[in-house]
DNA sequence: CATCTGGCTTGATAAATATCAATCAGCGAA
DNA sequence: TTCGCTGATTGATATTTATCAAGCCAGATG
């Protein structure tokens, strides 16, 4: 008897292909929680005790040191969590808060180990999943490094563009402040970068986004497979 | 029989407990490479057709893009590379150029896809540098994004130190362009961040450091189990 | 309905970082 | 040895980005 609040997880290509037995070693002792927005449900330097996923919702990974602040990524329903601190058995590296009323499922992270260890199948997805979640930090590593603000803005815009199929016009999914610290840069600057983006194209209203001349922005942004 | 001039591979911890059937069949098309100083390697872009390692020398992975270059990490012996983008088929999202004159050890992406699979030691050992090279970019991220150049400077510094077992007068051990490149700024400023060091103990003689006041430095840097 | 609040924006200024130009130092080749 | 090259340094300047200080606005709250 599987138990049929996790069934969701089978979704996500992590879980997808694993055998019944394997499901329900894994779910044994994992459990669903749900967590209003703004709370803190990791904190860096913490053991990774559960492997952790957004069922639905929306978390955001971030870092601190000495007084300074900044999101390094943030995550939507069936994404996964603290994968690599938990393979290892070692502390996060970030910590995670929800950004709004999220449901989290939190499997033991010795499940995940023992389970890795029995099922092929479940092996091969996990180091495909952790291998996705280090090229695309080093996507962003390169966006950061190779781009300047403004050029991190216009690529950004794109990929929201084509994230919802190639719509022109959208919400930005997070707040302007958030969407900032995530591009390295100040609210008050990331302001500016959209004001610089409007010879190009970009209309804002609030958080409604419209792309007015996607040759125009795809010109200025040059998007580029290997990093976006 | 197993071809000797592989043998140094069982010395890095991914190769460490594999079986020798394990062994020789992911060595079966393998080979090794010499290349002089100065030479690309690798292209992003590219199909990673071979798990690479350094046998000797000391490789860069950089990446560019819209005519700019920077540097994303620097290997030396015994680091693998392009781990990610073998275990998933997909292309490289980095370049690799010898610093040095090395030796690099070049082993079938397909064959180690296959072990993989066979060899749970070796699955394992897999999982565990995926995990270590994942984590090694979040702590660069967090460098880049939550200090200054100087502080990433110092942090550098206070980093070689603790590598050479407490060494306090110690030989960078790249140039320094590449030394700026790794630590996201120009050649130009790295010299200045040198200058900016001075007050709290670093002195500067070409490629030797040394570091004068321990204490005062580290009071500066702020170094941190979590980046660091 | 008025008020309050937090996030956003804008302008002025400061700090950090890059660029450009010139010079210097070390090193290998002729 | 001298020449020529490359990388490092330094100064002057420009650009980028951050900080500080208002003010604005929409949504939540009483």
């Amino acid at each position: 008897m599987t138990p049929e609040r996790f069934d969701s997880i089978k979704d996500i290509p992590l879980f997808a292909k694993i055998t019944d037995e394997s499901f329900e070693h894994l779910t044994r002792g994992a459990f669903v929680q749900n967590f209003p927005s703004n709370v803190e449900i990791i904190t860096e330097g913490d053991t990774a005790d559960f492997l952790h996923i957004v069922q639905s919702g929306c978390v955001e990974l971030f870092s601190t040191w000495s007084n300074r602040e900044t999101t390094m990524t943030t995550l939507y329903e069936n994404s996964t969590f603290i994968l690599a601190a938990t393979m290892k058995d070692r502390v996060n590296l970030m910590s995670a808060r929800t950004l709004q009323k999220s449901r989290i499922i939190m499997i033991p992270s010795e499940n995940v180990r023992s389970v890795f260890q029995s099922d092929p199948h479940f092996a091969v997805a996990i180091v495909d999943e952790l291998s996705r979640c280090y090229r695309a930090t080093i996507r962003n590593m390169k966006n950061l490094k190779l781009r300047t603000s403004i050029e991190r803005l216009a690529n950004y815009l794109l990929k929201q563009y084509r994230r919802r199929g190639n719509t022109l016009a959208f919400r930005l999914p997070i707040e302007k402040r958030r969407l900032a610290s995530y591009l390295g840069m100040t609210p008050e600057n990331l302001s500016r970068a959209f004001t610089n983006l409007k010879p190009y194209g970009v209309v804002v209203d609030g958080q409604n986004i419209t792309i007015a001349d996607l040759d125009k922005l795809i010109e200025f942004a040059i998007p580029d497979d290997l990093i976006d």
